[in-house]
RNA sequence: GCCCCCAUCGUCUAGAGGCCUAGGAUUCGUGGUUCUCAGCCACGCGACAGGGGUUCGAAUCCCCUUGGGGGUACCA
């Protein structure tokens, strides 16, 4: 399948991938997979002053976790310049641009004053009314620094927005904006076109906020007679209290997600139905589905609240549904992290591993539950949670009678499975004349210290014999421990 | 100040004049299942910003107000 969609992500490297700039990443990208169009990446390192290369590093890997791969290599905006510089002499040319020799310090002057009256000011086109062309050509001979500016002409600008529908401006509104500063170095409105131009960029899908940006590139557009792309400005995100998303709502970077464990393709649900819906009631959607059913006519118009919650109840069911395979390449590693077991062991025990896998999952929503869950099944000794033994170790002598009782049924099981496990534990209960969970409860601190765990039997199934009847003996010290203080404590 | 965009439950959204006493998801609450939690299953709380029009009929179309967001750089 091919097609004549040609889309690009063109962020600038003066920081982490921001999740407002992933979901727009995602968008072009979904609509270039969708009908097999490319899709280019850009970095928009014309500020080198505030653009780095590690900034760059880091949005690559963070697009590449996603799995938005692009198509034809990177581009660098910076590598444009001379062709940018050819653009804007063509824009003199044809006399759609003219230089200004007005200094930095008359325009900030006018613009204070403005300011003070608490008026709008624009340029006022001095330099279009007072330097004819000759002069303005021999003064910039000469060396007389100068920015130069479109001179936009009378009427509106109007496009037919791929979200927003009919747009229109009125042209008064336009300044004749600076494409070239002083030192001769293109800027932004001007570079973005010529690139997009030069890529032959169809659609161009960016955020809400470039809005006023596209009248002023349109006009560029039409100046040099290139063809216009269709422009489609997606909502931005915004947080909890309705302000545009910012470091003090929490993590904006789509790296903080990935290291606080969310999977990438959960991530990339919940930002595909960020400001997108398939219309449908449908919600989890892995990334086949989302390629096929994404269209900007399903976009949204209103800015969307980034939910955290939400973003985390997604990865649940996404966990829930990931294969105990996919989850082991990326829980392995937090794992091993934690010292509590290495690779090789986790290797000569993979069956076992991968089985642990599927029963901690359906109750993880991120991976530090995971990786918390996990624990007891590899630390030496298990520290018994307060609240835990708070609940169901409230008569340490009991529960020490009843471990000691259960471990002796433990220790005669012949086969350690499921089936002879439950009915070992619950005839015991039945002949002490206690409910089960009057064993059970007590017994899962004792093998993983939590109050919280997978279903008993299925603890046991992965604890081992072993362990498990280590596991208690270790507990029965600590009871009587616990015994002595309560027969201390005054009152009890 | 000026220009632009936007406006359905707390949040994400369905809804393109009658199917809407507004649907789903999430969150929260209650109950059920069960050895805990999660899950799952029920149920519940919860919205068309306000005001004018247009129309037999408006969440849906128009206008105004209000609110929110964005822009207003020799940043990108």
């Amino acid at each position: 399948m091919s097609s004549d969609i040609r889309v690009r992500f063109a962020p600038s490297p003066t920081g982490f991938l921001h999740v407002g700039g992933a979901r727009t990443a995602l968008f072009n990208w979904l609509l270039a997979r969708r009908h097999g169009g490319a899709f280019l990446l850009r970095i928009e390192d014309t500020d080198r002053a505030r653009s780095t290369a590690e900034m760059t590093e880091a949005i690559l890997d963070g697009l590449t976790w996603l799995g938005l791969d692009w198509d034809e290599g990177l581009v660098h905006q910076a590598d444009g310049l001379e062709r940018h510089e050819a653009d804007v002499a063509r824009l003199l040319e044809v006399g759609a641009a003219y230089r200004c020799f007005c200094g930095a310090d008359r325009i900030e002057a006018e613009r204070a004053a403005a300011a003070e009256r608490k008026e709008a000011w624009r340029y006022d086109r001095l330099c279009l009314r007072e330097v004819p062309r000759d002069e303005s050509e021999r003064r910039a001979r000469e060396g007389v620094p100068f920015v130069v500016r479109v001179r936009i002409p009378d009427g509106e600008t109007t496009w037919e927005d791929a979200v927003h529908g009919p747009m229109r401006f009125a042209n008064e509104d336009i300044e004749d904006f600076i494409v070239l500063r002083t030192d001769g170095t293109p800027i932004y409105n001007l570079a973005v076109v010529s690139d997009d131009a030069h890529m032959r960029i169809s659609h161009v899908i960016r955020g809400d906020d470039h809005l006023s940006n596209t009248p002023k590139q349109i006009q560029i557009y039409r100046a040099l007679g290139w063809p216009e792309p269709v422009f489609a400005h997606v909502p931005m995100i915004l947080g909890s209290d309705g302000k545009r998303l910012s470091k003090r709502h929490g993590a904006t970077s789509v790296g903080e997600y990935r290291e606080r464990g969310i999977l990438s393709w959960a991530m990339v649900n919940f930002l595909a139905l960020l400001g997108w819906s398939p219309g449908q009631d449908e919600e989890i959607f892995d990334v086949p589905e989302l390629i096929s059913r994404f269209d900007l006519a399903d976009v949204q118009k209103r800015s969307a609240v980034f939910d955290t919650r939400k973003l985390e109840w997604l990865n649940g069911q996404h966990i829930s549904r990931a294969s105990a395979e996919a989850l082991d390449a990326i829980v392995t590693p937090r794992l091993v992290a934690t010292g509590l077991v290495d690779e090789a062991t986790l290797a000569d025990r993979k069956e076992w591993y991968l089985r642990l896998l599927d029963l901690l999952k359906v109750r993880a929503r991120t991976f530090d539950d995971f990786v918390r869950q996990a624990r007891p099944y590899f630390e030496k000794d298990v520290e018994y949670e307060e609240d835990a033994t708070r609940k169901h170790w409230r008569r340490p002598e009991e529960v020490a009678a009843h471990l000691v009782a259960l471990r002796d049924r433990f220790a005669r099981v012949e086969d350690w499975r499921q089936e002879e496990l439950e009915p070992a534990l619950r005839g015991l209960a039945h002949e002490l004349g206690i409910g089960a969970g009057k064993l059970i409860h007590p017994l899962r601190i004792a093998l993983t210290g939590m109050a919280v765990s997978p279903g008993i039997f299925e603890v046991l199934g992965a604890m081992g014999r072993e362990r498990t009847l280590e596991r208690i003996d270790a507990a029965l010290p600590e009871l009587d421990r616990r015994a002595a203080l309560v027969a201390e404590a005054p009152g009890g």
